[in-house]
RNA sequence: GCACUCGUAGCUCAGCUGGAUAGAGCGCCGCCCUCCGAAGGCGGAGGCCACAGGUUCGAAUCCUGUCGAGUGCGCCA
C-alpha cells in the first residue's frame, strides 16, 4: 500500500475512533476531508483540513478540534512530529525511516508502483479518433489519437476495466462521395484520363490503389454503369481500404483499438429505430418543427415537421432532429443510438472530440442521460487545434490540393515518442503549438528531451558505477540526506498524480509531474558538480554509492511507468 | 443572436476537482562552469490571477454579471 492511500486510511480509522469516544458526532460527511502534501515544504510532510472542514458540522472550533486529531495523529508510528498552523491546518512530519520504507515500496512495485484499484468493477468506454474514413490521417486527429489512447491506458491503471473504441462514420453523405471518387480513380486505372479530378470529390492520389484494386477485380463492367450498381460495393470497398490505412497509421503511433464499430451496422441493425421507440414511449421524442435559425438569415429555410428529441429538457438550447426530411438518420440520430448501446455495454463513457464539434456536446449528453436515466457518467474531452510550426512559421495546408500534412509523415519525421509526449505536454483543451525543430531540441525547455535525459542519466549511472567496480551493498537508508529525501517525497506523489489525472480525466499531468520529477532529479544531479563529495557514484565509498544509486534507480522507475502510461518508451542513452 | 472553450509574469503555459507567501520554462539582469553524461548551474527583478459583485473559516479555482479572445451554429459529418 502506498503512503498516501495509507495515510487516508488512518484519517478513517482515527475519526471513526473519535466517534466511538464521542469527541465528533456520528455521520459527518468525511468528503472533503484530504490528506495531502503542502505546497510549502517548510509546513511538513503532509497536511490535513479535517478540523477545518469538520469544525463547523461538529459544533466545535477548527483549532480545538485540531488539537484533538493531533494527539491521535501523533500516536501514530510513522508520524514524527504535528502542528497546527493557521487556521487550522494539522501539518505532520513523517519519520525518515516511513520515506525509506516507500523508496523501498517503489523497489517493490516496481512498474505496478502508482497502479491502483481505484476503478475497480467500473468498466469505461473511451471512444477516440473516430477519423472519417475518407483518407489518411492528418495531424488534425492525431492530438485527439494521442489523448485518448493515453487516457485510456491511465484509466486501465487506475484499475478500470477499459474499452478502446472507433466509430466509424460509413452511413452518411461523405462515403458516398468516397466512392465516387474511387470510381474516377476505377476508370483511370482501366486507361481513361480523367483528367483533373473535379471539385467536390476527394482528390488525395491515396485512392488511386482502390482504383486499381477494383479494376483487377471487376474489369470494366462498372465504367458506364448506373451509380446504383456500382456505389454500395465501390462505398464497401472504399471504406475498408481507408480503414486499413487508418489503422497501418494509428499503428505507427503504437495505438490499437479494440472494438470498431460500423454507423453502417448500426443502422442496419435497427438500432436507432430502437432508440427512437423507447424516446417516444417516455416522451422525449415528438414530431414537430424547427424553428428558423436566428442569427443569419437561412434563404432556403422551410419548416417542415421532423421527429425532434427533447434535449431542451436537458439543457440544450433547441430540440435536435433524429432524421432527415428524406427519412434518414441525421448523424445525431444514430449516433444517439451509437452511446446507447455503448452505455449498455460499459458502466461509464467517455468521447474525444475535437474542439470544433464543441457546439454538439449538449445534445448528445442529454440523449446519454435520457437514455441511461441518468445513471453513466459521460464525458466528452475536447481537444483543441495544433498549430503546426516549421522555423516558427505556421505549415500551409490545403485541404482541397490534399496536401495536409499526414500523421505518418510527421511520426516519420520526429517520431513517435516525441509526438506522444508534446501532445500531452498541455491540457486538451488549451490551442498548442507544434513546431518540428522545438519538439527535437536537446535542451531545458523541451520536456521530451528533459525527462528523456534524467532517465539516460540514470541509466548511465548504473553503466557508470559497474564500469568503475564499485562493491555494491544494501542500502542503507539512514544515510539519505535531505535532498535525497525531498526527491523520495516528489517520487511518492506520483500514486496521487495518477489518481488524480485518472479521475479528471487528464493524461496531461503526467506529463507536468514528469517534467518536475525530472527537473528535481537533475537538480540533485548538479549538485555533484559543484561539490564532489554529492556526486552518486563515489568510488571511495561504496555505502553512499549504494544508496544513492538506489535511490536513482527508483526514480528512473518512476519515470518509466509515467512515460508508459503516456505510450513513451523511456531511453537508456541519449543517441 | 446563441452556445462552447478560455482570459494567470513581457512570451508560452502549469496550478493536484476550495487551502497557507500563486509556480515552471523562455526572455531580461548579475555571478559561476576542464562538471558521475556537453546538450549548463545558482541568484535576482517581474503578478490587482481580465473586471465587478456573491457564496465561506478561506476563492486563480465555485455562482452571477460585464468586457475581451478563439471556435462552432441550420435536415452537414
Amino acid at each position: 500500500m502506498t503512503l498516501y492511500v495509507r495515510f487516508a486510511a488512518h484519517m478513517e480509522a482515527l475519526l471513526d475512533a473519535m466517534e466511538a469516544a464521542g469527541e465528533l458526532p456520528g455521520g459527518l460527511n468525511r468528503k472533503p476531508v484530504t490528506v495531502e502534501p503542502p505546497r510549502d515544504p517548510s509546513h511538513g510532510d503532509l497536511a490535513t483540513n479535517a478540523a477545518m472542514v469538520l469544525a463547523k458540522p461538529a459544533g466545535t472550533n477548527p483549532r480545538e478540534l485540531a488539537g484533538k486529531i493531533a494527539a491521535r495523529l501523533e500516536a501514530l508510528p510513522e508520524v514524527a512530529e504535528v502542528s497546527v498552523a493557521g487556521p487550522g491546518f494539522l501539518n505532520m512530519r513523517l519519520t525518515p525511516e516511513t520515506w525509506a520504507a516507500e523508496l523501498r515500496e517503489i523497489e517493490h512495485l516496481a512498474g505496478d508502483y502508482g497502479r491502483s484499484d481505484s476503478g475497480k468493477g467500473i468498466s469505461v468506454n473511451v471512444e477516440y479518433v473516430s477519423a472519417n474514413p475518407t483518407g489518411p490521417m492528418h495531424m488534425g486527429h492525431c492530438r485527439g489519437a494521442v489523448v485518448g489512447d493515453a487516457l485510456a491506458t491511465l484509466l486501465q491503471y487506475a484499475g478500470h476495466e477499459v474499452t478502446r473504441e472507433y466509430y466509424i462514420n460509413d452511413a452518411g453523405g461523405q462515403v458516398d462521395v468516397l466512392a465516387r471518387s474511387v470510381h474516377l480513380r476505377y476508370r483511370e486505372a482501366l486507361g481513361e484520363d480523367v483528367g483533373e479530378i473535379p471539385e467536390g470529390l476527394y482528390p488525395g492520389a491515396y485512392l488511386v490503389p482502390v482504383g486499381h484494386h477494383l479494376a483487377t477485380h471487376y474489369g470494366s463492367r462498372f465504367v458506364d454503369a448506373p451509380e446504383s450498381e456500382w456505389l454500395v460495393l465501390f462505398r464497401q470497398t472504399a471504406v475498408a481500404e481507408m480503414m486499413e490505412m487508418i489503422r497501418a497509421d494509428l499503428a505507427l503511433l503504437g495505438i490499437h483499438h479494440d472494438v470498431f464499430s460500423s454507423e453502417a451496422e448500426l443502422q442496419a441493425a435497427g438500432k436507432p429505430e430502437a432508440a427512437e421507440a423507447w424516446l417516444r414511449v417516455h416522451d422525449l421524442v415528438y414530431d414537430g418543427v424547427l424553428e428558423a435559425p436566428k442569427g443569419e438569415v437561412p434563404e432556403d429555410w422551410e419548416p417542415v415537421e421532423l421527429p425532434l428529441f427533447r434535449s431542451t429538457k436537458y439543457g440544450d438550447d433547441q430540440d435536435r432532429p433524429i432524421k432527415k426530411s428524406n427519412g434518414q438518420w441525421t448523424y445525431f440520430g444514430a449516433d444517439m443510438a451509437y452511446h446507447y448501446q455503448k452505455a449498455q455495454k460499459s458502466d461509464q463513457l467517455i468521447d474525444i472530440w475535437g474542439a470544433d464539434h464543441a457546439g454538439t456536446v449538449k445534445r448528445i449528453q442529454a440523449a446519454v442521460a435520457a437514455l441511461t436515466e441518468g445513471k453513466a457518467r459521460f464525458d466528452v474531452k475536447l481537444v483543441q487545434m495544433v498549430r503546426l510550426l516549421r522555423d516558427g512559421e505556421p505549415v500551409k495546408m490545403s485541404k482541397r490540393a490534399g496536401n495536409f500534412v499526414t500523421l505518418a509523415d510527421v511520426v516519420n519525421e520526429v517520431g513517435k515518442d516525441v509526438v506522444r509526449f508534446t501532445m500531452l505536454t498541455r491540457k486538451a483543451d488549451a490551442q498548442m503549438d507544434f513546431d518540428f525543430a522545438k519538439v527535437v531540441e536537446a535542451s531545458k525547455d523541451n520536456p521530451v528531451f528533459y525527462v528523456q535525459y534524467a532517465h539516460a542519466r540514470i541509466a548511465s549511472l548504473g553503466r557508470r558505477a559497474q564500469e568503475a567496480g564499485v562493491p555494491l551493498s544494501e542500502p542503507d537508508m539512514s544515510l539519505l540526506g535531505t535532498e535525497e529525501l525531498a526527491l523520495v517525497k516528489l517520487a511518492a506523489q506520483f500514486p496521487r498524480i495518477v489518481e488524480g489525472a485518472a479521475q479528471n480525466r487528464e493524461p496531461h499531468r503526467i506529463a507536468f509531474y514528469l517534467n518536475d520529477l525530472a527537473a528535481a532529479f537533475h537538480g540533485w544531479w548538479n549538485m555533484g558538480n559543484d561539490d564532489p563529495a554529492r556526486r552518486v557514484i563515489m568510488v571511495d565509498d561504496p555505502q553512499i554509492t549504494s544508496v544513492r544509486l538506489f535511490l536513482a534507480r527508483q526514480i528512473g522507475q518512476i519515470i518509466r511507468n509515467g512515460l508508459a502510461l503516456m505510450g513513451v518508451e523511456a531511453l537508456s542513452e541519449m543517441q
